[in-house]
DNA sequence: CTATTTCGAACCGTACCGTCTCGAAATGCA
DNA sequence: TGCATTTCGAGACGGTACGGTTCGAAATAG
């Protein structure tokens, strides 16, 4: 085991982080993913195709799924916007509004599921994929649900945990197992079931 | 490539298919998947567990996952009844109530959800795997919308096919996303949402 | 009996993994 | 201005699993 890292490690020695091979790496890898998939993407040939050493990808990530999952905030616009509508039905419809406009980036759909993919076989990533990128998205929504709540707009026989588990669910779902992109009729049914 | 095999291939000279190295190869699969989990499998761990040549399972088996998904079968009983409980509300209930009991049996889940990631990253097993699995539930699924259809039970304001959106996708996001297992209230807040 | 097919077992070349080493380049500190 | 430290690109290394092949033995249908 490495010694403990001192938290306040402001001032180091020694030559930077390259921000260029960073950035390389993160796009050399987004490309042959959308090329060829996950399953012909490999370290090497990452390195080969960002012009780096093997070794820098594994200084600064532990698995290609990693390194992806990174790529994938540079592509797409992730954030989806909490703001204040004015009401609960409001508030949820442009969410999902804005959710399924995630997916119209091309290739971001696919990376997706290919993350979600390597969460459920790689034990590790699936730790960092669910307690970082899906925890955060559910923490937006919970944003939203809580507003309607305080302001007495959430229905009654309704749990607060149940929202995200019908919103995500219906969206994963269809990128996992159907794949057919979502319509504005969608966003109607479940803000109507959500609602009342 | 192969030959075209003949549809008719009735009667056919030779040694026949050894239905126990097929039992031994799935059951030594399904215990070795449980030990490690999909990561650590591999076609010649089967091979040595089940105490067969490697030749036996590339012969009738494309890929590790496909032999998982046939193990599957054999170690929980995935059939849902699509009954007749005399409404659309309690065809619908009955169907979530049984869906949530297959999660009861140890490692099914885990398998689940190893086999759908392996769906997004390996191709030609995700064709498999949505055309036979995920097609089938949806299935059954249909038969009670559309009976509920044709008795005039189903909501106004609801497209059928969302329905199953809705009830697979948080079923799978339960089991991709969160692992939590699922509770009756859960099934109480589906069938509300999707009947009325 | 004989042709055919499957069986267990073993043997390959290939590809990628993850670690390590090397000399060069960059950076902070004295 | 030196010196220690860190990262850099590049590649060598042993290890592992793949997937395809070959072998003789066993089983089966005609």
């Amino acid at each position: 085991m490495n010694k403990v890292q001192a938290s306040d490690r402001t001032s180091k020695a020694g030559r930077k982080r390259s921000e260029q091979s960073r950035d390389a790496i993160l796009s050399a890898a987004f490309a042959l993913f959308t090329e060829s998939g996950l399953r012909a993407l490999t370290i090497e040939g990452i390195a080969a195709g960002a012009g780096v050493g093997k070794q820098t990808i594994y200084r600064w990530w532990p698995s290609k799924a990693h390194v992806l999952m990174e790529a994938v905030t540079l592509n797409a616009e992730l954030v989806v916007s909490t703001a204040d509508h004015g009401s609960y039905d409001e508030d949820l419809r442009a969410f999902l509004t804005e959710s399924f406009d995630v997916g119209r980036t091309p290739g971001v759909v696919e990376l997706l599921a290919a993350l979600m993919g390597e969460a459920q076989v790689d034990a590790e990533f699936g730790e960092v994929f669910r307690e970082q990128f899906l925890k955060s998205r559910r923490e937006a929504l919970a944003v939203i649900v809580d507003r309607a709540r305080s302001r007495g707009d959430f229905p009654r026989d309704l749990r607060p945990e149940t929202v995200p588990d019908v919103v995500f669910g219906v969206i994963w779902y269809r990128v996992l197992a159907t794949r057919t992109p979502p319509d504005e009729r969608l966003v109607d049914e479940l803000t109507r079931m959500l609602t009342s």
